[in-house]
DNA sequence: CGCGATTTGTGCACGCCTTCACAAGCGCCT
DNA sequence: AGGCGCTTGTGAAGGCGTGCACAAATCGCG
């Protein structure tokens, strides 16, 4: 790398270092990195090699090398990564330091396990507000957080400082609650709604379609009983792990 | 392509046609395409162009074009592609004419909503057994199925010919319940716990974690931050659209 | 102080994926 | 029947991501 800049760690706040323009597919894997990181902490590790780091989370040692390298230069030759100091670099590129103020909308089978999820707020999320759009759910009470009309969402976005909106509404009403989301300031958006979103430019939506996971796997099944019906039997040729995203 | 393989309707069982090894991009992608068609099939279209569907799908038509064409010539040129002709064939190669049998393992706060969901049935999914390790929940009805305890895992697997397991219980328990599902002779997992699993060769594994999707969306908000900040302002590059998968 | 063991950071080559651009093919209209 | 407009299917180019292999750097020890 080009400059050293070694004791720069995240709690030096103020002027916002040269944001490192990382590829896409380097941002998918550091919640992952950091995930094993945070379980190496908790084991009482103190410094990882790539190799176990690697391991932990389940890519290549040279990939896990090249996508830290980034970052810049955090790890010691001979030695390995410092586990805490590599959490604090993840997180603050994550802008996880900030705890971000998510933003609910339905709270109907699935709306209602997430907003009961208390894994979010261990890896830097805070549901601040849940909404929906039948009289029947407003005003119920979930983990704390009273469901509220979409309506009033305008208003909460803002007085909250919700940045990011997640969509567990039926398909048919997704698109309109994207678009009340990004009147509303949010620019970013989670949806869950089997449907595509369309979005101005500047919002980022991210999809979770578990069907697609499904299809994905049956599309694999498939290929495999087609390979075991013909000469050579069940080679087995490598488990997938793949993560879902990217 | 080589060989002219028409009117190879997937109606026509038997022998299986030589499989067409797909990339996996394509493979994620089938499945919105195949969402989309169902959409216009509904809506009365019986043929539909490259344009129209990758608009519907949100993906460019170009590569919507190069996708298809992987899998055959079904399109007419000057004309479009044959909705339901469309269907039947990703159906066919996804292999969801076999209407899979789905367990869940793990019936908590996720679990219930996902065996609740009854967006998997139409999508060519039969959860047809639910699982979990505490004796309070083994004995509950869900949807018309009775929760069973992971003993009977082994057992019903068999009997029920179930080839793709999904694991909702907590990450500490999901490689144990991995390692039961394979040996019982699942081959594909969709795993929802937010752990690495490690499962012998010929197993296919997908994730999904929710939070890695949040943590992804947190950085773009913190980049798009730091870039109001600097001079530019809000410049608007284009609301990444990406399917979460691959 | 020097040496060997260890591990990072990265140059490089390769393959996959995306996108453009266009020829080939099809149907419709005259 | 012929021409015209539309759409598919694909060749080619460029970009991105991956993984090998190794030089550079650091630590511990004698
Ligand atoms: N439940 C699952 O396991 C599961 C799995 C995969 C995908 N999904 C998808 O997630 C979404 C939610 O699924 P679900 O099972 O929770 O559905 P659901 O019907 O149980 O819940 C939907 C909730 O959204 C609310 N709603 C409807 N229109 C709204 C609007 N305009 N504004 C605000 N709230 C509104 C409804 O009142 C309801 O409470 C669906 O798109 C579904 O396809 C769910
Ligand atoms: N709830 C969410 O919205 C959400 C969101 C993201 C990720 N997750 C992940 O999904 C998983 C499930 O989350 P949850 O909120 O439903 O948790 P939960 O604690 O509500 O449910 C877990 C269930 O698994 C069962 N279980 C535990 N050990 C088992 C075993 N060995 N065999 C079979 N069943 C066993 C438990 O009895 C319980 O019913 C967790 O790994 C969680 O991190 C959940």
């Amino acid at each position: 790398m080009s400059q050293q800049r070694h004791g720069n760690t995240p709690g030096n706040a103020g002027a916002v270092p040269a944001f490192p323009d990382l590829p896409e597919a380097t941002i998918a894997r550091l919640p992952e990195y950091l995930r094993a990181l945070h379980n190496l902490a908790e084991a009482g590790s103190d410094t990882i090699s790539s190799e176990g780091l690697a391991a932990a989370a389940g890519v290549n040692s040279a990939k896990l090398r090249k996508d830290l390298s980034h970052l810049g230069s955090y790890g010691t030759r001979g030695v390995g990564y410092d586990v805490t100091l590599l959490i604090d670099q993840i997180e603050y590129i994550l802008g996880l330091d900030q705890r971000r103020a998510v933003a609910l909308v339905g709270v109907g089978n699935l709306g209602h396990a997430l907003a009961g999820y208390d894994g979010f707020a261990s890896r830097g999320f805070r549901i601040v507000a849940l909404f929906d759009a039948d009289l029947e759910q407003v005003g119920k009470a979930i983990n704390g957080l009273t469901v509220r009309h979409v309506g009033e969402l305008r208003r909460a976005v803002v007085e909250d400082g919700i940045t990011i909106g997640v969509i567990s509404t039926p398909p048919s009403a997704a698109q309109g609650v994207a678009d009340d989301l990004v009147a509303a300031g949010v620019t970013s958006i989670l949806n869950f709604a089997p449907c595509v979103l369309s979005v101005p430019a500047g919002v980022d939506v991210r999809k979770v379609d578990l069907a697609i996971e499904l299809q994905i796997l049956s599309f694999h099944e498939h290929r495999k009983a087609s390979l075991t019906a013909l000469p050579g039997g069940l080679v087995g040729e490598g488990g997938n792990q793949e993560a879902v995203g990217s």
